[in-house]
DNA sequence: CGCCAAAATTGATCTGTGTCAACTGTCTTC
DNA sequence: GAAGACAGTTGACACAGATCAATTTTGGCG
């Protein structure tokens, strides 16, 4: 949450080359159509902290995350937070009906992200609809997660939700070919409670807990996974 | 969950008259293209408790709910169920990635929907961008949608739960004009329980207790709202 | 290095919601 | 219209997780 001034990258740069290239939306176009993307877009760096973009502001742009992690989480009107995803390299944002995002997001730790202009990307995607498959294909797949997601925070207990979570991070950051049994939480405790419906000292004692059963270990800005039967079964999946 | 005896409607039916033409997936076609799609669909019957499709099931068709509400759900191994909509006419299911539904979806009272197999309704929209617009429109208000159910879930009480859970649904019957002050309600206990992520028990205490503030009026399938404004208060929205 | 602020952990206690159980009301069927 | 089954309500009590309050650990910075 702090001032907001981003840097932009000076130079030029080639989506052939880009590291979110083969499972970003990207990946539903050809070289051609790539050359066209790359003016269109400009790469944007936040730092730790910064908003990307708030909940009910109009939506300009949308975004394509390259590298680093985003919070994107939704306030009430009292402070209670409530974080319905974090958003990783490949992900995209800013789609809507409403013309105003439905969630703020900000970076957590240092985030870089490929930004294009509302209104020329929508022209754009007009005439490809292969693109908008491809985008309507990570619309689907947020939409299962999501469902996911509201089976774990309406049914499951604090045990299940945190092995849930660790077991569903690593997933991810293993698609990504990012973690191994060593896996980094670059989020704090309070964001890991407020993803899970929790508070900050249930998710820090179950992480306790997790460790005095040797199904985890806690190291520096992450966990070591040492008992992944053990975790699956906690997490009653 | 009866035995799976559902009724096809004998001769032939008319998408031009259909009472969700208008904000169904159907409203981005044309009068040709509504003709064509015709031949796609066939109208089906399901009748209280049936089962339209189950999660994990290979995905066969699309549907598109013409009347009567369907409960949509995930179950968890040991019986736990989370109820994460509720499918209303106007609605279209079975969109996914994985070729198999993530959620199951059964009939509370009597159901009508239009039923496109997969294959053919694809091709169909294949080379119509602006139905593949459409049903990504759709998507995304889901999303959206879901999310807010996230938030409702993780970071509401019992009381705002219930409160948020009848203005949201009467919102909603409103928007197809089937609600006014009296609200009804097709749903059990049970399965509003699962909805909020609560039990039947606490469902029932908070209606009682809405009831004795005045806020509503408990009735033979559903409710009266005697005072929005306290509602909204209490949804705290 | 030493100081400060923030994050995380741990303990003690409280409470909202779940659990268990009894009861009531409503609908169905013969 | 009696009997059975099921849905809903209500009460008493239990407990998972919240809250309140220290304390410890970590990280940043002069």
């Amino acid at each position: 949450m702090k001032a907001s001034l981003v840097t932009i990258e000076p130079n030029g740069h080639s989506c052939s080359d880009c590291a979110v290239r083969e499972f970003a939306v990207c990946s539903s176009l050809d070289a051609v159509e790539l050359r066209e993307l790359e003016h269109l877009g400009r790469r944007v760096h936040f730092t730790a902290g910064q908003i990307v973009f708030s909940e009910e502001d109009i939506t300009t742009s949308f975004y394509n995350v390259l590298d680093g992690v985003m919070r994107l989480y939704k306030l009430l009107s009292d402070g209670r937070r409530q974080i319905v995803g974090f958003a990783l390299p490949g992900d995209f944002l800013g789609m809507n009906i409403s013309g105003r995002h439905n969630f703020s997001a900000d970076a957590i730790g240092a985030v870089r992200v490929c930004q294009f202009a509302k209104t020329p990307f929508g022209r754009f995607i007009e005439d490809r609809p292969h693109l908008l498959r491809r985008i309507n294909e990570l619309a689907i797949r947020e939409l299962s997660q999501a469902r996911d997601h509201m089976v774990l925070l309406g049914r499951r207990s604090a045990d299940e939700k945190v092995a849930a979570f660790l077991l569903g991070w690593r997933e991810r950051l293993l698609s990504l070919g990012m973690a191994s049994d060593t896996v980094p939480l670059p989020m704090s405790r309070q964001d890991i409670a407020d993803y899970l419906g929790l508070t900050i000292e249930t998710v820090s004692r179950t992480f306790t807990k997790l460790e005095r059963l040797g199904v985890i270990e806690i190291i520096q800005g992450g966990i070591g996974l040492l008992d992944t039967a053990r975790a699956e079964a906690l997490a009653a999946a």
